[in-house]
Parts: structure tokens; C-alpha cells; sequence
DNA sequence: TGTCATGTGTACTATATAGTACACGCTATG
DNA sequence: CATAGCGTGTACTATATAGTACACATGACA
């Protein structure tokens, strides 16, 4: 699935039961000219920047991080907090890279809990 | 430290010993133009992309996680890595933001002995 | 003392990124 | 049945990124 598409098919399912997710008024909210969203949304130009996949995201009520990776990028807040300590964020998610994802999650979770 | 300071320096130590670590040897062998890296040390122009980082890491036998953190930059293997599981990843490394260095180690070290 | 390598200033350049502006034809509806 | 809103095609544009090309003055050294 990409960006673009992905896009459409939820904006859609919003339009159905509320016309203010037409391309046109979608585009004014988040900032953008409505030829611009329908060409993102068909693929015929790349993602837009973060700034509005943001506002996008928001506005369809979807995950950013989920939005940004279908767009090829990685939220910049996360490339602050592994820039900060290169090394150690480096190396850990290689460690991870092969993990199935019950164990990122625990680790998460334990994180979380204080267990650590 | 910025990125050109820190490879300036390192490169000086480096050509102390060996006089192949001259502003134009090490250019060649990294593929860019002289006054480029001289211009790239002295903070001139921005630093130079992935690649070129990753040659001159391996050059200056230095750590190209560091360096690219320098630059600004995050591996393209770890963006890859994150936007396979945006949230799997994304909540964990904002989790970790706030912990401290040994913990993050020994997160990674009981991975990698597969204490999960 | 000549020449060779060195570092750097100046001037360009190609490509990518991130959009805008406007006009057009369609269609739904009040 | 007019008109308001809709999606989209075409043509531009500004800024950033990632460098190249060449000339010049300097200093080492054989």
C-alpha cells in the first residue's frame, strides 16, 4: 500500500459519512492547494513533508509514525533522541532489526513499568 | 564539536604520522574534490552525504554512527529498520529517551545474549 | 632555487524537495 | 437549471542538497 493510496482510501471512508473530507476542504485544513493533495493521493508526486503529514494525520485521525514510515521517512524526534547517543540507540535497534515483535513490545512495556 | 572540527582534528592526527592524510589524498580516496573537504572542515558547506560520510569513516577509522549523528543524520539502515515497525520502534525509543546510558546497554546486552 | 604538493577562494551546476496558481469540466442539489 | 463545490491537468517556482572545476598563493625539500 502506499502513502498516496492509503491516504484516499481513508479520507474516502471519512467523506462517506461527512463531506467536510473532500480533497478541497482536507487540503485547506492542513494547509495545502487541493491539485497538490489530489496529486498525492494519486501518486503522481511524492509525500508531502512532515509538517503536513502531520497535519494529515490529525486530521484523519491516523498514527503519525505509521503515515511518515508509509512515506518513507522517520518522525524527527526520533532522530533527535538516536543523534543524541548514536552509539547506543545504533546498536540496540540492530539488535532488535531480527526480533519478532512480542519482544520489542515487552521490553517496551517493561521499560515503561520500571523494571529496569 | 561540529562535523568539519571533529574531522579536521582527527584527519591532523592522522596525517602526523602519514602525510597520505592530507586535505587532498584523503579527498581522492573518498571521491570528492579537494576544496570540497577543505571547505566540508571548515564548516564552509554542510556536511557531505551518507555515502561520502561512510568513505571517510572508513578512512579516519572512525565510528560512522557518531559522525552521521554529527552531520545531523541517522543511518538509512536504522530509518529502515524503524519504518518496517513504526510503532513498535517508535514507542520504544521514546521510551528510552529519558533513561540512562547503562540501561540502554543492558537492554541491548540481554538481547544479543537472548535472555528474551 | 625550482618544482611539487598543499590548502583554499570563487564561480558554477545538476538534481531533489516541496510545493503554488489557475483553469477546466463534471456533478449534485436547492 | 443555474450555481456551488468537486477533483484534476498543466505550468511554474523557490529553496535545499550535494557537489565540480579551476586558479592561486604558500611552503617544503631535494
Amino acid at each position: 500500500m502506499t502513502f498516496g493510496k492509503y491516504i484516499r482510501e481513508h479520507r474516502e471512508v471519512l467523506k462517506a459519512e461527512d463531506r467536510r473530507f473532500s480533497v478541497r476542504q482536507v487540503a485547506q485544513r492542513i494547509g495545502v492547494e487541493p491539485a497538490y493533495l489530489s496529486k498525492i493521493e494519486r501518486g503522481d508526486v511524492a509525500p508531502p513533508s512532515e509538517a503536513k503529514i502531520r497535519a494529515l494525520a490529525g486530521e484523519l485521525n491516523e498514527d503519525v509514525d505509521v503515515l511518515l514510515a508509509m512515506a518513507g521517512k522517520v518522525s524527527s524526534d526520533l532522530q533527535e533522541i538516536i543523534r543524541k547517543r548514536p552509539q547506543l540507540f545504533a546498536d540496540l535497534i540492530r539488535q532488535l532489526k531480527s526480533m519478532q515483535d512480542h519482544a520489542i513490545l515487552r521490553i517496551a512495556r517493561d521499560v515503561r513499568d520500571g523494571d529496569w
